[in-house]
DNA sequence: TGCCATGTTAAACT
DNA sequence: GAGTTTAACATGGC
């Protein structure tokens, strides 16, 4: 469930809890949980892959990373997994599986709130300035950098790739400008055509390259590789996705 | 059964 | 010290 759009979906559904008192904290995260009961939330936000729950003083920030999973208005069995659940009066949360840290300070200190790639304050331009910083990175690592397209995942990753013919270890000094520009809306464009197709539970079914074995385009077999210095799975053609010298 | 993965951090190296 | 590699975390699907 990692990439952002699953994050901004989880922010959706735990709205209902905005406003409203905890009534009682549990979990095994290795946080003051004790201080939680009686504190309201103020604010449920999302930074690319992670929530921040906001109390009175402190700020809760959960990340999923690779299995993290959750659970809303559910009976939760006990589970050594629970790292942090919270009840209201209306319902429930639970995190299983996840980091849960308490941040303390401003949060829009902390963050780019430009850098999320599903939020109303997306700024590709800054996008684009951060990526000519960096010339000699490969674009497959570029997209997966948090600090330029915040909440954009491995599967995201592949899938912008291919829908845009780049070449995975593409070094971002040698894309043309148009490329770049094409890079920077499709992150951004398919983060939303994910969050769509999650919604309806039918992400998989659009999946063109991602753990695909045919290219369907040209119908050559896909290249399989863990690409760049973050050794993720790349899957690309090598007859439609271009590589600039 | 064993391997691998929508992720990140920190320790251990060179 | 910088940059790179490895280990750790821990669940579920194939």
């Amino acid at each position: 469930m990692p990439e952002g759009p699953s994050i901004v979906i989880f922010k959706e559904a735990v709205q209902q809890f905005k406003g409203k008192k905890i009534k009682m904290a549990c979990g095994n995260a290795r946080i003051d949980i004790g201080s939680f009961a009686g504190q309201k939330i103020q604010d449920i936000r999302s930074w690319g892959k992670q929530i921040f729950i906001c109390l009175e003083n402190i700020t809760i920030r959960v990340h999923f990373l690779l299995f993290g999973s959750y659970s809303i208005n559910e009976q939760t069995k006990p589970d050594k997994s629970r790292r942090l659940g919270l009840v209201f009066s209306n319902g429930s949360v639970y995190f299983y599986t996840c980091s849960v840290s308490v941040i303390e300070g401003d949060l829009d200190a902390l963050y780019d709130w430009e850098a999320d790639v599903l939020s109303d304050v997306w700024n590709a331009a800054r996008a684009r300035k951060k990526l000519k910083s960096m010339p000699e990175t490969m674009v497959c690592d570029a997209l997966l950098d948090q600090q330029v397209f915040s909440g954009v995942g491995n599967i995201i990753k592949n899938e912008v790739l291919y829908r845009i013919r780049l070449h995975p270890e593409t070094m971002l000094g040698k894309i043309p400008p148009r490329k770049i520009t094409e890079l920077i809306t499709e992150a951004r464009n398919y983060s939303f055509d994910f969050l769509k197709w999650k919604k309806a539970f039918e992400l998989k079914k659009h999946w063109l390259a991602h753990t695909k074995k045919i290219c369907p385009r040209c119908n050559l077999p896909f290249i399989k590789k863990h690409c760049g210095k973050t050794h993720r799975r790349s899957f690309f053609c090598e007859n439609c996705q271009v590589k600039y010298h």
